[in-house]
DNA sequence: TGAGCTTTTACACCTTCCTC
DNA sequence: GAGGAAGGTGTAAAAGCTCA
């Protein structure tokens, strides 16, 4: 090879290069990425500029001591981001394949019901399967998590989606039914089959407004023609099943907020009401760690022979929590 | 105007290739 | 295989830029 042809060493080293832009993209902020990589400062800039370089494009705007993603950047980020990720996981990826993954992290955002009702016989599993994977559970909101999974600070989230964005896929695992709760004692309680028109006259307890449960009953009541009074507005199904089992109304819930030991009386909603389905949610072309195959293996064995891109496996539980 | 950041510059060290 | 040359990668220090 003559020393003016294309040598591949050093020069062009896409890896390193890409390893500072990617970890530039992600803090937005060439200091904080060269912190992370235990360079200094100049040598992640450097890094950057010969890929924009060799590229022939612009990957940042810089604006003074602000760096932002251009349009060339954000396609490079999301072509790059698997490719680092993929090569820095090698050695636990290939662990995984061999099935001996015993250690590294596992970030998993959900939201405050997920954690509470779906996940801790998930983690309880999960821990008990691999004792040596440190397990890291974010109690976020719903759009908290997207961004976390957007900005690669987890894993991956676990909950449930109605809207799905383009950048995001959603692969529902579980399902919940929908049903009333009342008081032991309230009219209601005894009444079978019960009709949405029967529960309409009663002061409904539910969570805030801009949640999702509000908008469905909403829906529902309307596609009927019925009306509904909310006379409580409580944050969080505990708070909501203690109000109701108080006598203060009654609730439209998802089954998987019961545990059975509520003094409650259940009764069925599905044929008015969807059924409520809790899944993963991942980051459209983001890496998998070893730890989040795993887990989403768990979850659901057959999750990864339909692809890892499939939209809407088939549903592994049937509603009861 | 100073803080906080990035870029530029100079230099040392390391890796690879070529020549002998 | 040893030594020299070329070039890549790293750091420290200085300069430059933007924003509050």
């Amino acid at each position: 090879m003559g020393r003016s042809s294309n040598r591949l060493y050093y020069k062009q080293n896409r890896l390193k290069q890409l390893r500072a832009f990617c970890s530039a993209a992600q803090t937005g902020s060439v200091s904080k990425a060269a912190e992370r990589l235990y360079l200094s400062q100049p040598s992640v800039s450097l890094q950057i500029q010969a890929l924009e370089r060799e590229l022939n494009v612009t990957l940042f705007e810089r604006r003074g001591p602000k760096i932002h993603l251009t349009p060339d950047g954000r396609n490079l980020y999301e072509l790059a981001q698997p490719l680092v990720h993929g090569i820095d996981a090698l050695a636990e990826t290939f662990a995984a394949e061999s099935g001996r993954v015993t250690s590294g992290e596992l970030a998993i955002a959900a939201g405050e019901s997920t954690l509470l009702y779906l996940m801790p016989r998930l983690v309880k599993r999960f821990a008990t399967e691999h004792p040596g994977i440190r397990i890291k559970l974010q109690n976020v909101t719903g759009r908290d998590g997207l961004a976390m999974l957007r900005a690669d600070e987890v894993d991956l989230a676990v909950g449930s989606m109605i809207d799905t964005p383009d950048d995001i896929s959603y692969h529902p695992i579980f399902t919940y039914d929908p049903v009333l709760i009342t008081p032991l004692d309230h009219p209601l309680a005894r009444k079978k089959p019960i009709k949405l028109e029967d529960v309409s006259p009663h002061g409904l307890i539910l969570p805030p407004r801009h949640l999702s449960t509000w908008r469905v009953v909403d829906t529902v009541f309307h596609q009927h023609n019925l009306d509904y009074r909310v006379t409580l507005e409580a944050g969080g199904w505990e708070v909501v099943k203690k109000y109701v089992e108080l006598g203060l109304g009654i609730s439209i819930v998802t089954s998987i907020c019961l545990t059975g030991a509520e003094r409650l009386a259940v009764l069925p909603l599905d044929k008015y009401f969807p059924k409520r389905s809790y899944g993963a949610v991942l980051r459209r072309g983001k890496f998998l760690t070893p730890q989040a195959r795993l887990f989403i293996e768990m979850m659901d064995p057959e999750f990864f022979n339909r692809g890892a891109d499939a939209q809407a496996p088939a549903k592994r539980k049937q509603s009861g929590g």
